[in-house]
DNA sequence: GCATGTGGCTAATGCAGTTAGCTTTCTGTT
DNA sequence: AACAGAAAGCTAACTGCATTAGCCACATGC
């Protein structure tokens, strides 16, 4: 019985590898332990169970999620920030399907305090999006939210295959976009002037 | 041993409750029988197994849904429709969150014809409440699928529990329904009148 | 009043996660 | 170099779930 060399992190980056090709559901102990070359046991010594292997794999697909999120601002600025933002987490998520579906807060059952953290930086990067579209500090929460909703919302039809009709759905994307940035906007300039008008 | 009585319509209305009381991830043949005071095989009798009873409370989910969307369109028209609509939908959504989450697209792996018929219902709905608001029907597609990106997106990352600020979820909805009918608006106006400007 | 079909049941199988406890291998100290 | 102990693998066993097979009893129809 030669060891077959594991460590946490090498049984987490085979639990993305499963998450990547079949999508959150398909992650069982049992796959990974068949890709380590292990019996399922074993790989009790490296992770705690089922929930916890989850919790590594979120935290590894939240975390680059908020990156590809904060890369997507790098040097932008306005309306340019946040089409640039809405357009990385798309390609992101249409690339890695499985990783998005693993980035999403339903798929842990106990988060912990360092998937919260993760998760506070992408929404993070979203408000200085909104931020730098002009709109105001008392209205940044809701307008974060509305981004949120907005391409989580989009993304998350897509992948489930919900959008039947053979229209191309870039342009659907486009135009969700346009909207969205141009409904922000509105947003900044009514506070910006509060009782001019 | 007395008959309990079953029959394919209680099985599915005993799963509809697991699903109302603890979510569509909960909904298993134990918890359907236990319910039914019967032991689990006993439900073979009525139903052809957990997908087969997944695609029943499904249909019955996705049509409710379709209703309730309808019902928000009744006598209204133009903004007040959509407007409407958003409402009744997450007011739905909030009050029955195993329901809602049993109706999206990825809870059931392969959806019957009657399942695609009642999505496709839910879907002209939202068409008609988009035509209402004066979107050329060359644009109906993409504005539908903004619609439901956006009201999607905001309920499911509310009922996830994706919204940690202390802030008004109300308000957030607020805008972001009024951001969305104004974004549809103004793509009518557009189309309306296409080379005036 | 019996024959039949239907609606229950128990038993058994397979697959998932998890725990316990054993053995082997590696490592680090003397 | 030898050995002690920790670390990493294993098998065995248990639970909960879905599913299938096959049995038995009730209810109904002639």
């Amino acid at each position: 019985m030669p060891r077959a060399g594991l460590s946490p992190q090498l049984v987490a980056d085979l639990a993305l590898a499963v998450v990547d090709e079949h999508g959150p559901d398909a992650l069982t102990l049992a796959a990974v332990a068949q890709r380590a070359g292990v019996a399922v046991p074993s790989l009790y010594k490296h992770v705690a169970g089922l929930p916890a292997l989850r919790a590594a794999v979120a935290l590894h697909c939240v975390d680059e999620l908020a990156d590809v999120m904060a890369g997507a601002l790098d040097g932008r600025s306005s309306s340019e920030a946040l089409v640039a933002l809405a357009h990385a987490l798309r390609r992101h998520a249409l690339a890695h399907p499985g990783r998005y579906a693993a980035a999403q807060s339903d798929w842990v059952r106990e988060p912990s305090a360092e998937l919260l953290v993760a998760g506070a930086r992408a929404v993070g990067v979203a408000r200085a999006a909104v931020a730098a579209l002009g709109v105001p500090p008392d209205r940044q929460v809701d307008a974060v939210r509305a981004v949120r909703a907005t391409l989580h919302g989009f993304v998350s039809l897509e992948l489930a295959g919900g959008f039947g009709m053979p229209d191309d759905v870039d342009v659907s994307f486009d135009f969700l976009v346009a909207g969205l940035v141009e409904a922000l906007v509105a947003a900044g300039a009514g506070t910006a002037r509060p009782v001019v008008g």
